[in-house]
RNA sequence: GGGCCAUUAGCUCAGGUGGUUAGAGCGCACGCCUGAUAAGCGUGAGGUCCGAGGUUCAACUCCUCGAUGGCCCA
């Protein structure tokens, strides 16, 4: 206290010069970042160069970012980033490509977050890791976006406009919000490598692409088939299974029931069987019926009539007949499915003629269910994947009386021209007129719907091309196996069962702006067909040099003919393009036009180590990655010693991604998913403009496990990340740099880690604790695990107590406690800074400049030499906390404030080693200071302060008590304080359950400490706090003196004074008041920092004195600044 | 329609091979501090762990059925 009393104009002067020195060395600092974050700020006119820079305040988050933005730019430092780390250990990152067409959403700013700061870990853990961008150029939402700015609606009006004209537009299209991705990316601190991006639409990557699919057209991968495809009439092209998925919608259908007139023999009565349908326009096409073969099938007759019965499946007669069917019909026949079939029947509707196979007959198959419907089917072969490998199986006609427009040809009666979803009312009263219908009325059900344009699909069969993925489906699999997935149950749940169904990947488009699909036919002889697998091959096979602005998309390379080689007829290009997931999914050597060129580089980028998208695309780019890199195999090249090397002799081949965040969906405030239809999207500048890009991204990650959806709530945000950043500021700011700018820099004259104080020990240990921690979850990628460790480091034990507790080594530089104390603050915002730099770049690069001159991009994630953490002073400080709590609860309880001395407590924790005990007793002068007691002692179990209670252990009992333990637990519950001591020094203790007695075992009782006598007592478990509450006149003396003190101070900031301002002080009172402050006179000075202190009966007269209630007395107090 | 996952304090979320005292942050109440001050800190009150059955000495935890929400599949 003295020292601080001493603290003079001499120290203050000190101080400046080695400010100015440190000044210097900033702009040399400077200089060689060629950036102006190092400028140096003065404050207060030329008064004192601050060597250590104040954050701007917690709103202007943005101007912080934004000056450090400006200031990597110019330093070119990402790229430094990784040049720096040029030599050491790849670590491979593939970035998704983002279609550069749609706008940036809140989302995306999560996903990009996990990936940004997997890969600045990485970075500053050493690795070089270079983060090629990427842009996902092809595609149906391309075209539509084209179409609609153009007025174009339909497959006719582009043919019309002009494909080259439109493929144009796409191409431009493309860009319309390349700036904005990259402003966003760039805004938030998302590291990529935006001057050498992949284009999917350039002619190198689409060369990369043919070569994949004439590999797998070698490997016979890539096959032409017809099929059951689902269709959009509206884009005119089938779509993937994965595109399906992303398009159902609960949608009101007819549900209609048939009776349809089987054909009977001679004498027979009218014999008619039941049939259901949710899609009437498929029954012009209908070839047969289906029933279950091993299903009951009931011939009924209503009471009453004789003329005519109905078939249908037994269990579904309550559906089709009602609850009271029993009552109303008579069952006159029983057959299974298989009886039935071969039956004759006939259809609903005539009006298209049948041509070849066979038409109007039963067919048992077992696709058929009994939960829905009658238990029998209609078949219409070219609308439905089970109707047509039924028509096959059984040689049924087929019949597609629908054109590419969804509608009905023109020629065909009633419904001719109509959409056929819109034709089921026609088709109903039609169906009325025929007699042939039983019931109508509709169901609710999810449908297909186009996922770009809304359109309900219809399933038609055309010709399509396929990659036959599942002749590869084993070895995906087991490629899966060797993926790390991040939760693991995406691996083995969502994306394996998908794996496990695969089938075939439908790759074709009829559409326009895409990768054209590489295949030549012979016109005259569909059975010759050649693929051509890059531009040389094109050139030589048509025999035309490549212009230099040759353009492989349509409606050029259509132009591309050649004569078959067995010399009758033209090969010409089939005329599709292909599914724009092919294209994100020949990424990984696409991007570095590999095999044509760059092989060194492919080979060194291949597999990933890392890549992380959303939970929606497990089915897309994750699928499309995997499917492409497998088909491929070989082709890859031999990347024997796969991930770990774990299933490495199943698996030769290396995935082609090693290690997959998978993260889920941002959800809007109330928990509704976001969608534009809702207008509950986020946008995701504004919000950063707002919190600050740390906070939004420290936010995304920590708000909950990354694989649960979060709801995105500014208001939260606020609260949690940006309310955490605000106390990292404040520590720095408040506490820091507001002391160590009167003279503190780091220096030799610091004392030794090991010699400071077990406060600075104890917290350089738990940073040594954390930091090792933080880096284990992050290498496991558990981003928020890591992010939740260090964050409730730096609040609660930084903050909250190594702060709190170490407030006034602050108040001067000179001392070696004061140096120990700044010396470990340093070092714990410096680490701070370090751990938290992946996840908000912004602040942290901030302080680690001020703090260390260097950006912390730069950084080591570990230090080369830490700290040796000492479990046994983090244990023994966790007790010194815990009793802390126990105090202040006790004395709240008491009603005696912690500005109030009091003379004792007494304490009592659980057996510890020596070692903990030997580090409890040396934080005792923390404690005691803390709850502001003069001697904390502990008491042992013998001591008459202490009696012992029995917690019976149910989970021991249990085992051996079974149905009597509720007994055995109230008898060890009543055994008494003396007896348990006995126990406790190890001789026997005897419990009596139904009347025998058991020897008590040890496992079977918990003993806890109850602390008995006058003192106020608060216990926790095994530990406890009890304070004696007795205030002496001496004690209530020092507790006033303290009380002035208070009031001063605060006197102090209303009156603006800086914190080192000296003043004069002048203190009046009754006696008893002037009394107590003469008695701490010189405590009181010190304290304030007053060089005059003058002690009288009256200020009445002076009209700046204050007047304060003290303990029923009236003081006055008043103060000037001491010049 | 089938499968999976949720449901715990006013809000957001932890948790537990079944063990009798279910935690945290925010918010709230009360208070402290006033040399971090458009800051810092403490204490406390809040829970039929979605509902109904069942298994067990013991269920928030396991089983069955149901409700609500979400995701996936067809």
């Amino acid at each position: 206290m003295s020292a601080r009393c001493a603290r003079t104009r001499n120290a203050r002067q000190n101080s400046c010069r080695r400010a100015r020195g440190r000044a210097e060395s900033h702009r040399a600092c400077a200089r060689r970042d060629g950036a102006h974050l190092m400028s140096t700020t003065a404050e207060k006119g030329a008064e004192i160069a601050m060597r250590y820079r104040r954050l701007p305040p917690e709103s202007a988050a943005r101007e912080m970012e934004e000056e450090l933005l400006a200031g990597w730019n110019e330093e070119d430092l990402f790229r430094r980033s990784v040049s720096a780390r040029e030599g050491g250990p790849e670590f491979v990152f593939f970035e998704g490509p983002p279609t550069a067409n749609g706008r940036p959403g809140i989302h995306h700013v999560f996903s990009r977050t996990l990936k940004d700061l997997f890969c600045r870990h990485r970075a500053m853990r050493g690795f070089h890791v270079s983060r090629k961008a990427g842009w996902d150029t092809h595609g149906l939402p391309v075209e539509i976006e084209v179409e609609k700015a153009l007025g174009l609606t339909g497959k006719q009006d582009i043919e019309k406009f002009g494909v080259e004209e439109f493929n144009k537009r796409c191409r431009e299209s493309v860009w319309k919000y390349r700036e904005e991705w990259e402003r966003l990316s760039a805004r938030m601190g998302y590291w990529l490598d935006y001057a050498n991006p992949y284009v999917t639409y350039s002619n190198d990557y689409v060369e990369s692409v043919w070569w994949a699919l004439k590999t797998l057209f070698d490997k016979k991968l890539l096959y032409q088939g017809h099929k059951i495809l689902p269709y959009c009439p509206r884009c005119g092209t089938s779509l993937s299974s994965h595109e399906v998925a992303q398009g159902y919608e609960d949608t009101e259908d007819p549900s209609i029931y048939l009776a349809l007139d089987l054909v009977t023999g001679e004498g027979e009565g009218r014999r008619r069987i039941v049939v259901w349908t949710t899609t009437p326009w498929t029954l012009l096409s209908n070839a047969a019926l289906a029933v279950n073969p091993e299903l009951n099938y009931i011939e009924v007759r209503k009471n009453g009539r004789t003329d005519w019965t109905l078939l249908l499946a037994e269990s579904r007669a309550i559906a089709v007949l009602g609850q009271e069917w029993r009552s109303k019909w008579e069952i006159v026949a029983n057959f299974t499915g298989n009886q039935l079939a071969g039956m004759r029947y006939k259809r609903p509707l005539d009006w298209v003629a049948y041509g070849e196979g066979a038409h109007e007959i039963i067919v048992a198959e077992d696709f058929v269910s009994a939960d829905d419907g009658s238990g029998v089917v209609h078949m219409s072969p070219a609308f439905g994947a089970d109707d047509y490998n039924a028509g096959k199986k059984h040689g049924l006609a087929f019949l597609q009386p629908v054109n590419a427009r969804g509608e009905f040809p023109a020629d065909i009666p009633v419904v001719g021209g109509m959409k056929v979803k819109d034709a089921a009312p026609q088709i109903i009263e039609e169906l009325k007129k025929r007699d042939v219908l039983w019931k109508a009325g509709t169901v609710h059900h999810p449908y297909p719907h186009c996922w770009r344009c809304g359109t309900p699909l219809l399933y038609y069969a055309r010709a399509s091309w396929f990659v036959r993925t599942t002749a590869v489906k084993d070895e995906m699999i087991a490629r899966n196996a060797a993926i790390n997935w991040t939760p693991p149950d995406v691996g083995t749940g969502r994306f394996g069962v998908w794996l496990e169904n695969n089938i075939d990947w439908a790759i074709s488009r009829d559409r326009y702006w895409g990768t054209p699909l590489p295949v030549w036919v012979n016109d005259e002889d569909p059975a010759e067909v050649e693929a051509i697998g890059s531009y040389e091959e094109l050139a030589a096979r048509s025999g035309r040099t490549l212009a230099p602005d040759f353009d492989p998309h349509k409606p050029f390379i259509d132009a591309y003919t050649w004569p078959a080689k067995s010399g009758k007829g033209t090969m010409r290009r089939v005329n599709e393009v292909i599914d724009a997931w092919f294209d994100s999914g020949s990424m990984s050597f696409a991007q570095w036009h590999y095999p044509f060129e760059n092989t060194a580089q492919f080979q060194r980028h291949f597999p990933a180590d890392f890549i992380a998208e959303g939970v929606d695309q497990t089915r897309g780019w994750f699928y499309s990655l995997l499917a492409i890199a497998t088909g491929l195999g070989d082709a890859l090249g031999a990347h024997a010693g796969a991930a770990g090397g774990a299933s490495a002799a199943s698996n030769p081949m290396a995935t082609p991604y090693r290690n997959v965040v998978v993260n889920d969906l941002v959800l809007d405030a109330a928990g509704q998913k976001m969608s534009k239809s809702k207008g509950n999207t986020v946008e995701p500048m504004a919000v950063m403009e707002r919190h600050g890009a740390d906070a939004v991204r420290l936010f995304l990650v920590t708000a909950s496990q990354i694989w649960k959806p979060r709801s995105f709530d500014e208001a939260v945000i606020r609260g949690t990340a940006g309310r955490f950043l605000i106390t990292l500021k404040n520590l720095y700011n408040g506490v820091f740099a507001e002391y160590a700018n009167l003279g503190w820099a780091p220096s030799p004259a610091d004392p030794g880690r090991e010699n400071r104080p077990a406060l600075d020990r104890w917290v350089l240990s738990r940073l040594a604790s954390v930091e090792a921690e933080a880096n284990r979850l992050l290498d496991e990628y558990d981003a928020t695990g890591a992010a939740r460790v260090v964050m409730e480091f730096v609040d609660e034990d930084v903050s909250k107590w190594y702060v709190r507790r170490s407030r006034d080594r602050f108040w001067d530089v000179r001392g070696a406690d004061n140096r120990a104390a700044f010396a470990t603050l340093h070092e714990v915002l410096v680490v701070s800074c370090r751990l938290l730099a992946p996840f908000a770049p912004f602040v942290t690069d901030w302080m680690h400049r001020e703090l260390t001159g260097e950006s912390v991009h730069m950084a080591p994630y570990l230090r080369p030499e830490p700290f040796a953490a000492k479990p046994e002073l983090e244990e023994a400080m966790r007790e010194m906390r815990t009793l802390a709590t126990l105090g202040r609860a006790a004395r709240e309880a008491a009603g005696v404030n912690v500005r109030q001395p009091l003379a004792r407590m007494v304490c009592v924790l659980p057996k510890h080693s020596a070692a903990v005990d030997a580090m409890v007793h040396e934080l005792v002068p923390l404690l005691a200071a803390e709850l502001n007691v003069k001697s904390v002692e502990f008491a042992s179990s013998a001591d008459s302060l202490v009696s012992l209670e029995a917690k019976p252990n149910f989970r021991a009992l249990g085992t051996r008590w079974g149905k009597e333990t509720p007994k055995a637990a109230a008898a060890v519950a009543a055994l008494s304080s003396d007896m348990l001591r006995a126990f406790e020094r190890g001789e026997p203790v005897i419990i009596g359950v139904d009347g025998v007695d058991h020897e008590l075992k040890a496992d079977e009782v918990t003993i806890h400490r109850r602390a008995s006598g006058p003192l106020e007592v608060q216990e926790d478990g095994a530990r406890f706090a009890a304070i004696d509450t007795t205030v002496t006149p001496e004690l209530r003396a020092e507790g006033m003196a303290r009380e002035i003190v208070s009031r001063v101070q605060r006197l102090r900031k209303d009156t603006g004074l800086a914190v080192s301002d000296r003043i004069r002080l002048q203190i009046a009172g009754p006696d008893a008041l002037r009394a107590i402050a003469e008695q701490h006179r010189q405590w009181i000075a010190g304290e304030v920092l007053a060089r005059e202190m003058i002690v009288t009966d009256s200020l009445s007269a002076d009209p700046s004195a204050i007047a304060l209630e003290l303990d029923g007395m009236t003081a006055h107090i008043a103060l000037t600044r001491d010049v």
